[in-house]
DNA sequence: CGTTACCTTGATATCGTTCAAGTACCGTGG
DNA sequence: CCACGGTACTTGAACGATATCAAGGTAACG
């Protein structure tokens, strides 16, 4: 409950959601709301665990966090991560029982709210609705590409994927990318989230090197030596990240602010 | 073009979305004439094309659409099955460009509609909007399990739960299942779906036969024969399909009708 | 009654897993 | 500053699950 990060910069969430859609102001007070209440979690955290009924719903504000399901031997599967301007657990709106878990990856700063609060957004400010509906969907496109990624692409495929798509995600959100990349995904993370064994993900990683597509690699440390070739291995096609605004058509439709 | 079905019955997408919210005379009306321009489309028949721009939204009244995407060189994954009740392509709103395709199945019905009416209905009518994020959120979790799945899970255990959550799918929809449950789903497109081979999904059926687990299989015809062990095969949980009314709290932000 | 789509089965190859061991790095307490 | 313990990374060897290749069989449809 303790506010740890300067109150009056530019909310998290307006930055993102107004890649979408232009904010009006009253729109950029409701959101600042939502990141109103900071609260800093340490790193190794599950905020949400399946199976259990939701409480809160929350604004990741600064950190990763993972969303993953368990199965019942412990085997893991990896959802997505989360990054900093991203909802969590907004479903709590329209579930009872969660039907994953959330842990943090890092520390992580997080504000919470009644996901009601959403609720009445929705009946209030119907523009930051349809942008929440905008987000929903990049998301959905995303895991329809994971999907698509453990079904029919080749270890090695895989990889090379969801690093570029890594680096296309942290250069959105205006990180350098192309100097020195440490992400925090340990070998284990990534193995769950491809859905392979570490071992084989291990062995992956040296192959990418020795192919020159990537470099080095002391803890968690990986560059993208060949953006180029990585993309050429894995077919990558950026269109299902879709970052532009709304069609225009939609946005007419809402035309100033609130 | 032609209105081949019985225009007066209750429409599908409103007996569908009443599975979460009760419905007000007018909300019923708006849904209706999302169904009034249906047409009839084959079997086989590609009605959205990945990289191509968007067009109409629609609502499938009638048959079974496939979600899917390829990779350059042929392969295919199934992202999902698209049953009767459901919008297509209501992410028309939001992007430009399809990143996936949907094709039909069977014969199907298709109702077809400026996707901007569904924009004006997030402003007009902020009950059907909750309703459709209900909706969404739905198809996300089946999304995510399928994801489990596909990165998680031996062929035996994927086909198992795949079996069961198209049986609940279909009872759900008031379809009586424990008879002989023909389903329009080819061996190729439960391949395409669970990430195998064809010839393994054929081998893995037999299994699950010999185990006295599911029951013979001409053309199509699967039959479940022990679902209760089916289940514990593949540790199912139904937790993720949600099939539930909203919570009580948010239904109450919206008391009556719109 | 031939054509086509779908299903079935065998043999062999491959990718990825598992088991087992060992190494490098990092934070902590002495 | 060093010893210690943990976590993450690395590598080898053997195994197993699933893919691929190839060939037939069967049922539906015009």
């Amino acid at each position: 409950m303790t506010p740890d990060s300067p109150p009056l910069k530019a909310s998290t969430l307006a930055t993102k959601l107004s890649h979408y859609l232009e904010l009006a102001e009253k729109e950029r007070q409701r959101l600042a709301e939502f990141e109103s209440r900071a609260e800093r979690i340490a790193s190794g955290v599950d905020i949400l665990q399946e199976n259990q009924p939701y409480r809160y719903a929350g604004v990741l504000i600064e950190g990763w966090c993972l969303k993953y399901k368990l199965l019942v031997d412990g085997r893991r599967q990896v959802i997505n991560y989360v990054l900093p301007g991203s909802f969590i657990a907004l479903e709590a709106n329209v579930f009872d029982t969660a039907d994953h878990s959330i842990g943090t990856l890092t520390p992580c700063t997080i504000s919470w709210f009644d996901p009601h609060e959403v609720t009445k957004t929705f009946a209030d400010l119907p523009r930051l609705a349809a942008a929440i509906v905008w987000d929903n969907a990049r998301e959905d496109a995303l895991l329809m590409e994971r999907l698509t990624s453990l079904g029919r692409r080749s270890a090695y495929e895989r990889l090379a994927h969801i690093l570029v798509e890594i680096s296309h995600l942290q250069a959105r959100r205006g990180l350098p990318l192309e100097k020195n990349t440490v992400l925090p995904l340990s070998q284990a993370v990534i193995a769950d989230t491809l859905g392979l064994s570490l071992v084989h993900v291990n062995r992956t990683i040296r192959q990418l090197r020795e192919d020159g597509l990537i470099e080095a690699t002391t803890q968690r440390g990986i560059v993208l030596r060949d953006p180029h070739g990585l993309i050429k291995v894995c077919g990558y096609d950026e269109t299902y990240l879709h970052q532009h605004l709304m069609p225009a058509k939609t946005r007419e439709i809402f035309p100033g602010g609130g």
